[in-house]
Parts: C-alpha cells; structure tokens; sequence
RNA sequence: UGACCAAUGGUGUAAUGGUAACACAACGGUUUUUGGUACCGUCAUUCCAGGUUCGAAUCCUGGUUGGUCAACCA
C-alpha cells in the first residue's frame, strides 16, 4: 500500500482568506483613522485578556481572530494577559488550555502577561488617588452598599465613610493590605458621582478583601483590584492602542477612562464589538460549565461542544474557523449566526484537502455471483479529485463485499438512484453490477445481497457508453477494517436554547439524541493504522468528513469522529415528501 | 419608565450623500464515476413618521423595537 502520508492540515497551508478586502469594519476604520493621525506613534498593539476560569470557545475565537487579525493587518503586536483579579475562580488549568487553544488556532502572542504583574503599581496608584482625596475606604457591607448605590433613576446615598480623612484612608488601605481585616469587612472606592446616571460611576470598588491564595502571587495579597479598576491600568501599562472587548462593556467606558485619566497615564481606546452567538447552541461559561459539570456532555472537549477544544476534537480546522471568524464580520448589533455557517466553513476547508477514503457505517453484505472465487485484484482511486498533486491510490477488490444498507431498497422510490432488484449500479472506481437476488433471515431482515457484474466495466466504466446514474462506495469484506464511528447532532433541538420562559431552563432544550455511536463500521484498508495520526482529516466518500478520535491512538483501534455531513440534496427532498 | 448602544433579505456583513453589494440558508437548473464539488438563475426600495437636499440606507428631529447597566464577577 502506497502513499501513506495522511493528511496533517496543520502542516499545510491553505489560505481561504483574501489578502485584500473590499471594505473595512468599524474597527478597522478607527485604526485606520488613527493611524492616518499618527496617534499612538502610529503603532498597533491589542491584546486578547482572557480570565483564566474556563475554557476558550468559539466566541473567543471570534475575539482572537480579531485582536490577533488586526495586529497582523495594520503590522502591529498583540498581548496576550490573563486577567488573573479574582483567585477565587480562576486555576492554572485553564491558563494552559487557554495558551494551547490560541496556538491551535495559528496565532502567536508577542508578550504574555498577568494583571497579577501589576498588583503592586496599581496598588501605588490606588495610594495616590487616596492622597488626591479620590479615593475611600468604605466599611459598608455588600447588602448596604446596594441599598445606598440607588438605581439608575434614583441617585446613590453617599456612604457615611466616604469623606474620611486621607490619613485615616491611608492607614486603613495599608491595613487592608496587611490582613488585619476579614472577608467583606472594608472596601477601597473610587468617589466619583453619587448622581450619575450611569451606574458604575457612583463610587464604584476599586479593591475588595479576600483571603485566597492566588495561582501566581500565592498568599501575597489579600486584597484583589476589581475588573473596572485593574483592566484599562494594564492596558496602560503596557502600552496597548486599542483595547477591543465585547459589548456589555460599553457602560464600563466612562470609568475605563476616568481611572487612566485622573492618573494621568497613557490611554489605550476602548471598542466595544457584539458578541458572537450562534444557533442551536449556548456560549456562556456558566451554561458550558453546567453541561460538563451534570455530564450532559463527557467534557469540555466534547466534540458537540462549542469550545476550541471540542470543535477541535470534532475535527474542525484551525483555518476553518479563521474562515468562519472572517465570514461573520464585526459590528456592534446583536448577532445570531446560523450554525450552517460554520458547518459550510469546515466543508470549504475540508472540500480542498481532505483524504478520499470509503467506509461503511451501516454495512450489508454483497456477493457479486459470477465473480470467480478466491480471486482478489486492485482497483485505482483518486485521493482528492480537488487536487491533482495528491495522487491516487490502489484499494483492493473481491468477491464479496459490504455496501451500505441504506444503498438498498427492494421497493425503491422514484429517483432512487442506488441497488434495487434488477438495477445497474456502479460501485465506485470498481464495477457496475446488477442485483439478482435478495437473502434473508427468518425475521425478513436482509443479510446478502446477490448481483452480478460486468467484467468489461472494470474501473466504473461501459465499453459500450452505457449510463448507469447510481455511484455507490463499497468496502472489500476481507481486506476491510473494523472501525468505531460517532456521529454528532446538534446539542439542542431549538435554534435559540437560552430562549426560555419563566421557571423553564436551557437544559430542557437539549436534544437527547445528540450522539449516535456505530461500532461495527467498515473502513478500507488504506485506514488500518490512521490512528497514528491524529489531527488526520477525512472525507468518507458520500457520507461527509471525519477524523480520528485521541482515544484510538490510546485504545490503538479505530474511532472516527464525524466533523460534518456531506450536503445531501436526496435526503433533503426525501425529508420533504 | 434613567443612561448608553443598536436597527439593511430567513441569517450575517457591506454600501462612508449619488444605480442597495457579498456570503450562508432556501428554491430552481447545468455538469458530474461522491445525490459531493463546480457553475448558472430566483429571493430586500434599508423599523416608522416628519425634515434637510437636485438626490438619503447614510444627515437632523420625534417615535417604535431590541440590547446592556443597579456582583465586593470578568
């Protein structure tokens, strides 16, 4: 058996985006805009900050594709920091599937760093703004401080701690840091505007107390900066440009802001983009943690999951969803992309590059009667009628082999193009052969199906020029290879699963039969030892694109993960009848 | 009903005062040794009402609808 070189996509490279696009998203415009004004020295520099508490998905995709695009657009860099403020949900766990799933996906981070690098320079920040009497420490216990916070029509009541003495506020600050004080007990705040309309200006946290070991900083600190106060100071500090997030962030502007500028240090730009959700599925982390926690799915990796790692296991490529994160766009309304989006991307991908190979998932047994017993001989396939460079390859043929069972109906339809009883068809790169007769067992089950062949047709074509409509994919029975197939569903049954009514949840719109597992699938030969190549990529001829699960090479047999179905326009009119 | 943001085909994204474009989906057709791929065709006068202008998806005013914000989460 020759060519066994399967198809690592990682190694090659396919670029199904074009350099140049027509027109530039908002973002896009901005930079430019700035550029042309030489902000910034004219220098580009995003940063990608996830919170190391969860594993990536698609949306951060969506996220990365851009910080990560830009940068390389407009020949800037892009920071990658963990947005390390919380230590009570945050583990080194995910600091590493995070850094895995951003190289996965083809891009390389310029400088890696934590907002924990910076605890101690926001921490003299904080000082200073307590000596420029803007900042409190205020004693109010979370349910107070709610209470006195208002909403959004009515004003906030000032806390009775807010015109301390900066003295005082400096000795109390430094105690805080000190751990003199439990959980809860004392907060700093920045005094901003009691009346603001918007929220997040009425004297919002800048530090709270918490008695947690931090994955980086250990037990140094029992005081943790708040997202609001930590995140555009990082930003500043290293000099980022742009500071591109999603946009429930927009209300957060006005004291992103506030904080650089009353330190009067350098000021990165906010953007705010829309999120990226997508049909039949759910993107939040808490929903995601939900389904892996209470086994709806076997894991953050579970190839129905929209996690990097999960889309990854299914068999999705790195360039597919580059594809998928140019595809979408970036603006700033509320998006839902169908999920067909996404599937089209993989098949564009896929289509260009994937191995051709025949298996059968569902087989039945053919006996092709007049061809001589004993006798075996090797046919040519094509690997990728998309390219020519790939080659061919030689699969073996016999007497007696598998065929699809749903390539067979006794009482077939009108346009059914594939074995009846007396119909010619063709089996791919093989014969035409003709059903004679059809075995079954005592329930009526069909367990052989008899046909005869046509010597001369040797290859899949007449001498004579006669047509046969049907291509069926075979496999020969004593060269084929037992193999494990998982077929995947949508993980739930409605487009909109978050869409639920009062005292109803997501998890009730879950599709129960999202996993379908085959384990007696026939594969050509050409696969025995596929495993040993696990980022290998398939097309199974007919039947769409499949790739080897991480748990073959461990179990050392075959297991396929089907990424996505073929398009296939028969069983879509067969659905509408 | 406070502030902020958004509104263009079924779904997304463009059009930057000058003929509403592209992709996915859907539907119809051509080609085909994958009912795949490729190719061709069909599918919107831009939330509403006024205004500015020779000319408005775009600018202005008012409405409507949707989203975000009242964690010591990010």
């Amino acid at each position: 058996m020759e060519n066994r070189n399967f198809m690592n996509v990682d190694t090659k490279n396919s670029e199904l985006i074009p350099e140049e696009k027509i027109s530039l998203n908002f973002i896009e415009e901005i930079i430019e805009k700035d550029l042309a004004n030489g902000k910034n020295g004219k220098r580009v520099l995003t940063r990608f900050p996830p919170e190391p508490n969860g594993y990536l998905h698609i949306g951060h995709a969506k996220s990365i594709c851009l910080n990560f695009g830009i940068a390389q657009k407009y020949h800037g860099k892009t920071n990658l920091r963990f947005d390390d403020t919380n230590p009570t949900k945050e583990d080194v766990e995910y600091v590493d599937s995070i850094r895995e799933d951003i190289h996965w996906l083809g891009f390389n981070w310029d400088a890696e760093y934590y907002a924990s690098d910076y605890f101690e320079q926001l921490y003299q920040w904080a000082i200073q703004l307590i000596k420029e009497g803007k900042a409190y420490v205020c004693e109010l216990s979370q349910e107070e401080a709610s209470l006195y916070r208002g909403t959004p029509t009515q004003p906030a009541k000032a806390s009775p701690y807010r015109d301390r003495s900066i003295e005082e506020n400096l000795d109390l600050f430094e105690r805080m840091r000190q751990g003199e004080f439990p959980n809860g007990k004392m907060t700093l705040r920045a005094k901003i505007d009691l009346s603001s309309p918007n929220m997040h200006m009425r004297d919002p946290i800048m530090y709270r107390i918490i008695h947690q070991v931090h994955h980086r900083t250990g037990k140094k600190w029992c005081i943790y900066p708040m997202y609001d106060y930590a995140h555009g100071e990082s930003d500043s500090i290293e000099g980022i440009t742009h500071s591109i997030c999603t946009l429930e962030f927009e209300v957060h502007r006005p004291l992103y802001n506030w904080f650089v500028q009353t330190l009067k240090i350098h000021a990165p730009q906010q953007i705010e983009f829309a999120r990226l959700n997508l049909s039949y599925t759910v993107m939040s982390k808490r929903k995601l943690l939900q389904l892996v926690q209470e086994k709806y799915v076997s894991g953050w990796d579970d190839p129905r999951m929209p996690t990097i790692c999960g889309l990854r296991r299914r068999g999705y490529t790195p360039e597919s969803i580059r594809l998928f994160a140019d595809r979408i766009g970036v603006a700033k309304r509320d998006n839902v992309i169908d999920v067909s989006l996404l599937e089209w991307c993989i098949r564009e991908d896929l289509n260009a590059r994937a191995q051709r190979v025949m298996a059968v998932l569902n087989p039945v047994k053919v006996i092709i009667t007049n061809y001589p017993e004993g006798k075996g001989e090797e046919l040519e396939a094509v690997n990728n009628p998309e390219d020519e460079s790939m080659g061919k390859r030689k699969i073996k043929f016999s007497k007696e082999l598998y065929i699809e069972r749903e390539d067979f109906m006794e009482d077939p339809p009108k346009k059914y193009f594939r074995l009846s009883p007396g119909s010619e068809v063709r089996l791919r790169y093989a014969y035409f052969i003709t059903c004679t007769n059809v075995i079954k067992d005592s329930q009526g089950n069909i367990t052989e199906i008899h046909c005869t062949y046509d010597p001369a047709s040797r290859g899949g074509n007449s001498p004579d020029g006669r047509k046969v409509k049907g291509t069926i994919h075979w496999v020969s029975i004593q060269d084929a290879v037992d193999a494990e197939i998982r077929i995947f569903d949508r993980l739930f049954k409605v487009p909109a699963p978050d869409n639920v009514e009062e005292g109803h949840t997501f998890l009730e719109n879950i599709n129960p039969d999202s996993l379908e597992i085959r384990k007696n699938c026939k594969v050509e030969a050409f696969l025995t030892k596929a495993w040993q190549s696990p980022l290998a990529h398939f097309q199974f001829e007919r039947l769409g694109y499949f790739s080897i699960d991480p748990q073959s090479k461990n179990e050392q047999r075959l297991i396929f993960n089907r990424t996505v179905n073929l398009k296939d326009t028969w069983a879509k009119e067969n659905a509408k009848a």
